[in-house]
DNA sequence: AGGTTAAGTTGACAGCATTAAATTAATGGC
DNA sequence: GCCATTAATTTAATGCTGTCAACTTAACCT
């Protein structure tokens, strides 16, 4: 005799319908115009229907920001399968990162500066599992050079794409952060980064490869 | 006959008052517990007092931060002045900014991830000079460290100070972010992060100096 | 003492997240 | 067609927030 429930389906649609409005005021106007009253006007419901999808504006960030990683985890995967080699599919995703970050600012603050509160992130496995894939991207990738022989690495291809990552994290961040304020840009220090970041990592491959005997030696 | 104005030293005193109460409550609980009723609260007065010393809540959070980046000068300042030589006062150097970070990470967001509207960063010449004098420790120690003749550069030591920080506010700012879900340890991160930079920088001075003549023999 | 002006307080407004109560909508049985 | 039942939505209300105008208090000079 009741009324029936939405299905699973229907929830996930609306779901979306609120994220994609969501996502459209943040990327327009940043975090500030991010507010359920806006949503709902854009969507053409009530400020409070939102709440049945979502239980807080927590839990509504939480899920834009898993969209946030899927989207680049989305542009990562298109460079990356655009290159023709290793050694460029490495540069490719590093470039595509560093251009995604410029060209959309509040998504990039979205997936790194908006964790209100630190540290307690919430269990989100959506948000945790977003976050794997986009970072299992760069791990590839970094293994596949490593195997096609253009990249020597002194660790193992997880903890390379974490220091990949974070170097180019350090660099974007700081970008959209505003703290590049000497007359630096960006465009010059990329690629010195990069440039010096693989070296790096092919130095310390080859000064283990020369201590490792020497020890054997003694 | 009228009362006479504070003076500019009286006036940086109630300024300064209003900063520590500020700064108290967002290392207590974060940038959500900032408010000005709750900082009039602490200081005893009227909610609006505040708006005596700072035109907005934003020039507030201006100022507090280049408070946090004073507060990092000073950490770093001491870090370098008690190691022995160039190089370690390198390496202590990147120790100090990442357990500063990690110390106190509700310190390192409003530093970097409190920039709401991005970009269009307010013209605060004390932020400016707050950040600039931050990044000049780190300046002053790469140069020390090339001219002491421990460490070669292909670049300028403002450009690999440059590099030098944002390779350690990457692993930082990840970690604060708390975006190192897999179980790694940013402990044995940074000792990886930082070896692979300075390797990076040696190999690339290094490559230099070996294409150098090569090109000047063709 | 009284006028003048700075400093500080109070009251008010609009916007926010959030929740409880009220309302509308869709289903089944009669 | 009407009614009960329950899902979905809207409305009302609460307590926060930033901000500012109006007001009060305090210090000073004549």
């Amino acid at each position: 005799m009741p009324r029936t429930p939405y299905s699973d389906a229907e929830v996930a649609t609306r779901r979306n319908a609120i994220l994609d409005a969501a996502m459209e005021l943040h990327d327009e106007g940043g975090v500030a115009a991010l507010s359920f009253r806006n949503i709902a006007a854009r969507l053409g419901c009530s400020y409070a229907t939102p709440y049945r999808y979502f239980a807080n504006k927590d839990a509504l960030l939480t899920a834009l920001r898993a969209r946030a990683f899927r989207w680049m985890e989305g542009i990562l995967l298109e460079a990356v399968e655009r290159a023709p080699d290793p050694m460029r599919k490495l540069e490719a995703l590093a470039a595509a990162y560093v251009r995604a970050g410029i060209d959309k600012p509040s998504r990039y603050a979205l997936m790194f500066f908006r964790n209100d509160e630190l540290s307690r992130e919430p269990r989100s496995l959506e948000l945790v599992a977003a976050k794997r894939d986009a970072l299992d991207v760069c791990t590839r990738v970094v293994a596949a050079a490593r195997e096609a022989g253009v990249l020597r690495l002194s660790v193992d291809p997880l903890t390379a794409a974490h220091l990949f990552w974070a170097s180019a994290h350090g660099m974007v961040s700081l970008q959209v952060a505003g703290q590049f304020v000497m007359g630096r840009s960006l465009e010059a220090l990329i690629p010195e980064m990069i440039a010096t970041f693989l070296a790096g990592l092919e130095r310390r491959a080859d000064q283990e490869a020369a201590n490792a005997p020497r020890f054997r030696m003694t």
